[in-house]
DNA sequence: ATGTGACTTATAGTCCGTC
DNA sequence: AGACGGACTATAAGTCACA
């Protein structure tokens, strides 16, 4: 299982469906845009920690992004 | 919200419910035995893909191991 | 608005030990 | 069986210029 793909893709999923871009939410989330972006390719290997901040910064459970489809 | 704190009370509860020594399931994640009892302890910060393979350890979902109780 | 490579600094993660 | 520390090495965190 590639975790790193399901973050990927929950977080692209849930930031389109509130309308945000990758800017709007990496500034929510206080974390570069660039690397929001990397997560969101599924290049990066966030800790738990930034997960957290970004689940805050989508208004959801950090928990929602692990969940697959 | 302290997310490595959630982290380490979900596998620290699953780990004993399992009746499984913090060596043992180090071993089955494939994870150094000193860094499992730092997650434990709330002390480390472990990336999405070591949570994945805890999860897998333990016979659960990765995100059990991020709901708070 | 996003993808990408290269980069530096912080810390994840391992291995040795002691208590 | 588990907490904790020191000294490492690998990689996450965070930033940039440019496409």
């Amino acid at each position: 299982m590639d975790w790193n793909a399901v973050v990927a893709a929950n977080v692209k999923r849930l930031r389109i469906e509130r309308g945000l871009t990758q800017e709007q939410l990496a500034h929510e989330a206080e974390i570069d845009l660039t690397y929001l972006g990397g997560i969101e390719r599924g290049r990066r290997n966030p800790s738990v920690e930034v997960l957290g901040r970004i689940a805050a910064a989508l208004g959801c459970h950090a928990s929602s992004l692990l969940h697959d489809g």
